[in-house]
DNA sequence: CGTTACATTTACGTTAACGTCACCCTATCT
DNA sequence: AGATAGGGTGACGTTAACGTAAATGTAACG
């Protein structure tokens, strides 16, 4: 049994996430990952795909990995002192109300890179008009 | 004349934008930023101003400089070659696909972050309720 | 049994994006 | 004139997030 239906190889996660052996293990070794042991090789469950997609996804928004990690804490059954739910719960609100300033900010992102487009557009429809006059 | 009302000073620019004057220097030597170099020291001019809030505004959302540098160059009056701003438009096509799904995402890390939130309220309130038995 | 394919650890290398330090200039206040 | 404030240029240091290389283990294939 060195892999059940559950589980993944690292190299299924590698082609799976787009990501490198050497990410896995450096996620793992960051403790954002707890992929099982069997011998001296990694299975990879379900939860650790989970996590891993929230990792990519809180990259692609610019969190860092420490960021990541402290979020993802409040995904664990970790909640067995208030303490420390009570804490990783405010991280959490903290961390949505980032999430949607940020929404808004791309929005307005969004919208300005679009207008630039437009000039974009005029200035490369005024090139195709010089290009036609010279050809007449 | 050591500075108009059109352009800031570099502490002047650190206060606004609360950045570094380090900063301030490594962007111009990245050519992010044009200051007019008065002698020895720089004036940042409004476009510089312009420039730096879509800097900051890009890096929140986890674009790198350079990815940005490029950004810039169809924000300038560059366009003089059509090559040139038929590929920077190009980039920018690009740029803005891949922010369009940013946001498509961001809105499910909110949603998927709201509801990591509801089962924190959960967790909490039954704590709350243990404390109360526990009173009686 | 050799080798091919994958896996692991250890450890040094790399890149981006600044921080920090040392040293220098110069304008201005006292 | 001396001190203080603010600006400038190297140049080396630092951190995050991996890349890369060397040495080793092991499972299966022909």
């Amino acid at each position: 049994m060195t892999q059940t239906a559950e589980t993944f190889s690292i190299r299924q996660m590698c082609d799976a996430f787009d990501v490198t052996a050497r990410t896995l293990r450096f996620y793992e070794s960051k403790e954002l990952l707890f992929p099982i042991r069997e011998g001296t090789s990694r299975h990879f469950t379900k939860q650790d795909r989970a996590r891993l997609t929230l990792i990519l996804r809180g990259k692609r928004f610019g969190f860092s990995l420490e960021d990541i990690r402290q979020l993802l804490e409040m995904y664990n059954r970790d909640g067995s002192n208030e303490a420390q739910l009570t804490r990783t719960y405010l991280i959490a609100q903290d961390r949505l109300s980032q999430m949607q300033a940020q929404r808004a900010e791309l929005d307005e992102a969004i919208a300005d890179l679009k207008t630039q487009l437009v000039e974009g557009e005029k200035r490369l429809a005024q090139f195709a008009r010089s290009a036609r006059t010279a050809a007449e």
